[in-house]
DNA sequence: ATATATTTGTGTACAAACAACACATAATGA
DNA sequence: TCATTATGTGTTGTTTGTACACAAATATAT
């Protein structure tokens, strides 16, 4: 068997929502190719980390962000997609709660920044297509499985899910349905606390409860949007 | 940057249908390690291919089989995961036709088999994980992407459509309802042929028509089992 | 303090989709 | 020619989805 050198390295694409829009993480390379272009945090695996592990050590060092969610999204292998060889990358996909914003913001010095996906500079590499297939997977994943949760705070006013929904998939959102179609689920707690938010009527706050919704998906109820 | 020294492996699982049946293609392991157990097919990339010529390269050397869809799976990096040591693999998901069983079956003296899904050998590696992966995909993806036609000929009667998803969703399928939902969603072509296999009326044949699904799915029709 | 603007919280009626179900037809084979 | 087997088809009741408006609770401006 002829010598094989391939190199493998992670990448994340991490999402946040705040302030009724979607952001990602990131970096400004420090080093060629592409340096002084924005991408998004990755690196070189080690030898005896998972992969899992690679791409938390990587977030940690280049980013310092607390990773609430984390999933495999897909490898991309084009022999062509770094010009310092043959580089195959498993992208994976991430989601951070609000407070992960503020961490960042702190450390701004070393390059890392929130941009909002509606005003995105160019991209190392391959990574718009990584965050292409990001997106998409972000889309349609949080209409079949309870992934928007990971967005916001714990605690939530109604409205924060309803808005973020409207936000990921780009359309509006009737409000009394889906409001009676969450709370049909029953998988979220209604708390006996309220919150105020500028003008308006206080609003009661929900929290997922992830043991709750295992046990009705067991029971065959089934989440949907 | 110390030396990286992973090797980058695609693996295979391919799927057929026939005779109320999902089977898969197995190889018979010719060297260390796992010599003599089953496997599915697969084998090291080379350094200028990219996955998917890699994964269609070693179907083709291996197996023979004529491929009908391929898709990536999911990416096992385990540390562990390979005795020989660092080996990360790129899984993929195919789909073959049922003439392909045919094919593999002439080629009996390479060790390769079909074996059902209800009666397989014990598998090399974690090559067990990476099946039941591919598994879940299929129930999966057979449901909201007309897949499950690429597993049967391309004219065939409807009770073969309508027994293909009973025996990967394992449950009784309502045939009125079934074959009302499929005929409404019109992406099938009702041909002017009709098959006659043993006893009953002889069935009319229907073909799946892609162009008119993409048609179909951009005004918004969603396939949905 | 009062009026205005803003956001939350709630129910009903109509339409569409789903689920359950039985019998006639066209062939084979005994 | 009779029994068996598989295909082909429609209706009805139930569930789910969709459209839609007004009262309650607060903040803000006057």
């Amino acid at each position: 068997m002829n010598k094989q050198s391939i190199r493998l390295s992670v990448d994340a694409v991490v999402f946040g929502y705040e302030e009724d829009h979607i952001s990602i993480v990131l970096i400004k390379r420090k080093y060629e190719p592409f340096k002084g272009q924005w991408a998004i945090p990755g690196g070189f695996a080690l030898n005896d980390e998972s992969l899992e592990a690679a791409v938390e050590r990587e977030l940690q060092e280049e980013t310092g962000i607390k990773i609430n969610y984390l999933e495999q999204l897909y490898t991309f292998g084009n022999p062509n997609r770094d010009p310092r060889g043959r580089v195959v990358s498993v992208a994976y996909f991430g989601l951070v709660r609000p407070d992960a914003f503020k961490i960042v913001a702190a450390t701004d010095a070393e390059q890392v920044q929130w941009f909002s996906i509606n005003d995105l500079p160019e991209l190392a590499f391959d990574h718009k297509h990584i965050l292409e297939k990001a997106i998409k997977r972000l889309q349609d994943k949080i209409t079949y499985q309870p992934i928007g949760f990971e967005l916001l705070d714990k605690k939530f006013p109604f409205s924060d899910l309803e808005k973020l929904y409207a936000t990921v998939l780009g359309r509006a959102i009737d409000r009394r349905n889906f409001r009676k179609k969450i709370i049909n689920l029953d998988i979220l707690d209604e708390l006996d606390e309220k919150v105020s938010r500028g003008s308006g009527r206080p609003a009661n706050l929900f929290q997922f409860n992830p043991e709750h919704y295992f046990k009705r998906k067991k029971e065959g109820i089934i989440f949907e949007i």
